[in-house]
DNA sequence: AGCGAACTGGGTACAGTGTTCGCAATAACG
DNA sequence: CGTTATTGCGAACACTGTACCCAGTTCGCT
């Protein structure tokens, strides 16, 4: 368990009163390594890539960040930086159906941020300042704090999950280096198996019957679908 | 874009019948990544870490599995057959509310499986065994396919969200070798930032008034109050 | 004005990663 | 009894994150 005697990335002062004033600041850092993840991938996000894309030193990255993970922190935070001017609609329902179209045009945006979002908590100035809109749909409606985050909360973590649903296709095939129609040829191969096994009647007929997996525009309908569920979920426990 | 001539993993068959056996299996490959996986996290399932924990050459894990991915994909399929026997209640309510939390378990249980179920889509016979299996929930209602797969399309994005904004804490703490209660304290640092800026005065007031974040069983309470507001949901818009 | 402290840029080095290639040993098929 | 498919595995390559070091720059204080 070792002692991580630095102060926390976003307590830190971005750079201190004395030497020579920096080249790059956090930002720069930020919109560089935002660039390469969203041209190549998170995996492609590495501390030499990076530095060569600021036109850096390698080294000289880890005067404006202590590790690699915040350099990612750097990212989740700015990328919220889009979301900053987005009209919220003003009533719950309204506002909160916005909130879950944003999220999810973000997230498909740059693909690598639900990855990112998922393990940390980021305390950036971009993510706060989202968090407290996300918090005014609720404005004219004296409401507790704990059911606000009760509705927020179901909300968001759908929409992470269907996004990293989403993107789980896409990703896996720029991953394996498949075009998208390669990729799904490989996928189809696995169809026989299952109808042919004969174990999975309830799963074949899915296969046969469903209209929705076959559709051009069927994660768009699903995301809908399901925020129309959730929403008329957190109706139903609102006070009214 | 390379030509990836090797046929999908779960229709390739586990050896041929010429050579030598084996030494292994694939399911003993997958049981010694899991075990280093939930030891350790993700990160020390390395090629050389799991060939080392089964007692084999590096390099003999390629005759197992023709990428790291594909390791993971058993890890991801293995983990399932926990489910196995797990029963499930009639009725779509009683079930779905029983797979969310079934869902729930194994992905804290195993805080890796998210990260790796949200990359791909699994097709190995405990994955399908599974589906197969949260698909009989609906076996007395007369549903179309579509209907089917939107609640449960829906069930599982919000499960999938949530367990990963449980882990956030839990794993980041671990990433970063700090015991659980220096990374809260670590954490805990930024609220008199926020508070004391003035520019968050909805959060400001979550923080102070708001009970939920502070309670032990936080997030079991979150995750029940979630999957009612999701389970109502789904229930409004099944055809009664 | 001059000096020391604080600060930045960046090269070197190290331990670890996934994966390709080649080769010896082995066991089933014709 | 060959022939051939198959297994185990060491060596090697091009990467990775980052600790450590030192030279050069600039501010604050006397």
């Amino acid at each position: 368990m070792p002692a991580n005697d630095q102060p926390p990335l976003w307590l830190r002062p971005e750079h201190g009163t004395r030497g020579p004033k920096p080249a790059h600041s956090r930002r720069d850092v930020a919109l560089a390594a935002i660039r390469i993840a969203d041209a190549e991938g998170l995996d492609a996000v590495s501390m030499r890539r990076v530095a060569a894309e600021l036109g850096a030193g390698t080294t000289s990255l880890y005067r404006y960040v202590s590790k690699k993970d915040e350099v990612l922190e750097l990212m989740g935070d700015e990328v919220l930086a889009e979301l900053r001017d987005a009209p919220l609609p003003s009533g719950w329902r309204d506002g909160l159906r916005a909130i879950a179209r944003l999220l999810r045009e973000v997230g498909l945006r740059h693909p690598w941020l639900t990855t990112v979002a998922a393990g940390r908590a980021i305390h950036g100035p971009h993510s706060l300042r989202w968090r407290e809109r996300t918090l005014s749909v609720f404005d004219d409606m004296d409401l507790g704090t704990d059911e606000m985050l009760a509705a927020l909360g179901t909300l968001s973590a759908f929409v992470l999950g269907h996004v990293l649903g989403e993107l789980a296709d896409r990703e896996a095939a720029r991953r394996s280096g498949l075009s998208h129609d390669q990729w799904m040829e490989r996928e189809g191969e696995y169809g026989p198996m299952i109808m042919n096994s004969g174990e999975y009647p309830r799963f074949t007929r899915v296969m046969i019957e469903a209209e929705l997996p076959h559709a051009a525009d069927r994660q768009d309908r699903g995301f809908e679908a399901g925020l129309d569920r959730v929403l008329a979920g957190i109706a139903a426990h609102l006070p009214h």
